[in-house]
RNA sequence: CGGGGCGUGGCUCAGCCUGGCUAGAGCGCUCGGUUCGGGACCGAGAGGUCGUGGGUUCAAAUCCCACCGCCCCGACCA
């Protein structure tokens, strides 16, 4: 294509707006531009690396599953049916049509598909299925952030999975694993396959794809010697020995003005925070409305913190929150920063296991203004252990006891294995061999195609703009005469534009009026991963210069050679 | 939703605190000329409801109130 033909907005400042490298740089490399928060133009280079993007997974996916496309607007029953009308709430978009009837824009795709198998599936023989759809999707986040981060639109890849059993939901999910891989792979990201948190969605199993990134908005725990992976919601680890000094002694209570935050009760005895045993109180809203909240107190380090996720889990995944202060004064008879598990009635008590085993720890005494020292758990107290902390860098790992490193990541796929829940609440049935009604398993599996783009383009940037992989660059090669007003070096260029687009070559050709440092600043930013430059000098000496934008390594080659030197960079 | 910041030509910003000449700069854009291997230079131009509405005032980009939008931190995130 020629560049004085097309619209290639680029700008010389980064936007006001955009903090994140990869905002600002879509921006000013003009393949993007904002219409509202969260929403965003895919301009034309924009598109075309989406287009890329698209077709790597299209290929990939085909291999395994179906192509469909669903609709974004969705009657609001459906949603009813399984109860996420009410779930999704706020994030979802909701909106009437002429008649009053409720709708909504999809936020994902699980009712639509379950809709399609239920009115059309009858036997086991039909099964399995992989069926997947690139859509758009539309999210009513609470705060879109960075540029094509988090969107409330953006374009995803979802496919579900119908099994017969468990076992062929395995292989459906084991395919989608592969099938991920090789499209991240192919889009030349590099990614770890985590442990994931399922939440509300339940089900059994879920991995997500991580771009380890300092802009990215999760946290994965990662260990270089053994391979472990997980989300740091989920990730577990082992923890250092603590030496106890051995208390034989029975609790006693001390007075402890003023003294309530681990910190300062640390400062307050000259005990080490992992001495200290430290209280946090939540309750658990009863599944009977009529019924009693139960309190939680949950115990650990005085060093450690607690991870909501596990929280969550430990407590089967009923709801629950953050006690309130009346709550505790009643549950307790102390204010918090002086609660703690001796002496306590109708409390589920949940233990760190990083407490067990030890002693003569140092924890609240319910009683305000007073902690209580010499305190050994399951023998002046006992509960039930469960894993609550959040996992730091440096911690042991729990197979290989290795130190764990915690960094932040970038989500571009999530794998789940769903069970039945939506096949059973929405009546999806087949029968089996046997004749018996029996329920398909369900998985399902999103890619965010806008989250690769902005992966690719925190990982591969420097000070100059983009510097796209290849295979998802809007452009293989720009070809930058230098000036166009001599004669020969037009003629070269103009012959070699020909060739490159014979040799099937994608080639940006810069025949626009501009002085070399604009070509090159512009060719440098938009990320294309070489470049040929026509130079009077080494023109007449029948030379061209290529380029290549990742390691800025120049090479002059014999103008008929460049093609072909190029193609074989392509091929090998 | 809580906290913070911002909103002035296409872009990046100054001006606002302390109200008052015709609202400025750089970049970009148009025209003419020179220039041409890393965001050139000279000359001449075009382009602005100062986010919106209301209020105070002789007078509002500037002060006050309300609203809207965008960004950041947090909460949230199948």
């Amino acid at each position: 294509m020629r560049w004085s033909q097309l619209f290639i907005p680029t700008l010389r400042e980064d936007p006001a707006d955009a903090t994140a490298a990869s905002h600002k740089l879509l921006v000013r490399a003009g393949y993007v531009r904002q219409l509202a928060a969260g929403v965003y133009s895919y301009l034309y280079l924009g598109q075309r690396t989406a287009l890329k993007i698209i077709q790597i997974i299209r290929e990939e996916m085909d291999r395994i599953g179906q192509e469909f496309y669903l609709p974004a607007l969705h009657p609001a029953e459906l949603w009813q049916e399984t109860g996420r009308w009410e779930q999704f709430g706020e994030t979802m978009f909701k909106l009437k049509d002429r008649g009053g009837r409720d709708l909504c824009l999809g936020v994902t795709h699980e009712e639509v598909m379950t809709d399609i198998a239920r009115s059309e599936i009858r036997s086991y023989r039909q099964l399995p299925q992989i069926w997947y759809q690139i859509q758009v999707k539309f999210r009513d986040e609470p705060r879109p952030k960075s540029g094509l981060m988090r969107l409330r639109q953006f374009i995803m890849k979802d496919s579900y999975s119908f099994d017969l059993d468990e076992a062929g939901l395995d292989v459906s999910y084991r395919k989608h694993h592969d099938a991920y891989c090789r499209i991240f792979d192919r889009c030349g990201l590099r990614y770890n396959v985590v442990e994931a948190h399922s939440g509300a969605m339940g089900g059994a199993m879920s991995h997500e794809f991580m771009v380890v990134s300092p802009a990215g908005e999760d946290f994965i725990v990662t260990c270089a010697y053994c391979l472990y992976a997980a989300n740091l919601e989920k990730a577990r680890a082992g923890v250092a020995p603590v030496e106890d000094v051995p208390g034989d002694r029975k609790p006693e209570v001390f007075p402890t003005p003023n003294v309530r935050t681990i910190d300062e009760l640390a400062a307050f005895t000259g005990l080490k925070p992992d001495r200290l045993m430290k209280s946090l109180a939540y309750v658990i809203a009863p599944a009977d409305p009529k019924g009693q909240p139960q309190m939680v107190l949950a115990l650990l380090r005085g060093d450690h913190q607690l991870n909501e996720a596990k929280l969550g889990e430990a407590l089967g995944g009923a709801a629950w929150r953050p006690a309130l202060a009346g709550e505790i004064r009643d549950a307790f008879g102390a204010e918090p920063g002086f609660i703690g598990p001796l002496g306590v009635r109708n409390v589920r008590i949940l233990l760190d296991t990083s407490l067990k085993g030890r002693t003569n720890l140092v924890t609240g005494a319910n009683r305000n203004d007073h902690h209580v020292r010499h305190v050994t758990p399951e023998e002046d107290f006992t509960g039930e252990y469960a894993d609550l902390r959040t996992v730091v860098s440096g911690d042991p790992c729990g197979q290989c006891r290795r130190p764990l490193t915690v960094s932040s990541a970038i989500e571009v796929g999530h794998i789940f294995k769903l069970g039945r829940r939506y096949a059973e609440s929405m009546g999806l049935r087949v029968l089996d061999a046997q004749g018996r009604e029996v329920i398909p398993i369900m998985g399902s599996y999103g890619i965010g195609v806008e989250r690769i783009l902005t992966a690719a383009a925190e990982l591969y940037h420097d000070e100059d703009g983009l510097r796209l992989p290849r295979a998802i660059a809007p452009f293989d090669v720009t070809l930058t005469p230098v000036n166009l007003d001599e004669p020969p070096l037009r003629a070269a260029a103009e012959q070699l534009y020909r060739e490159l687009e014979h040799a099937r070559l994608q080639v940006l050709y810069d025949d626009r009026d501009e002085r070399p440092g604009v070509k090159f600043k512009d060719a440098d930013l938009i990320g294309v991963p070489y470049r040929i430059t026509l130079g009077t000098q080494k023109v007449a000496q029948g030379l061209v210069e290529i380029f290549e934008r990742s390691t800025r390594r120049k090479a002059d080659v014999r103008i008929p050679e460049a093609v072909s030197v190029l193609r074989s960079r392509y091929c090998g």
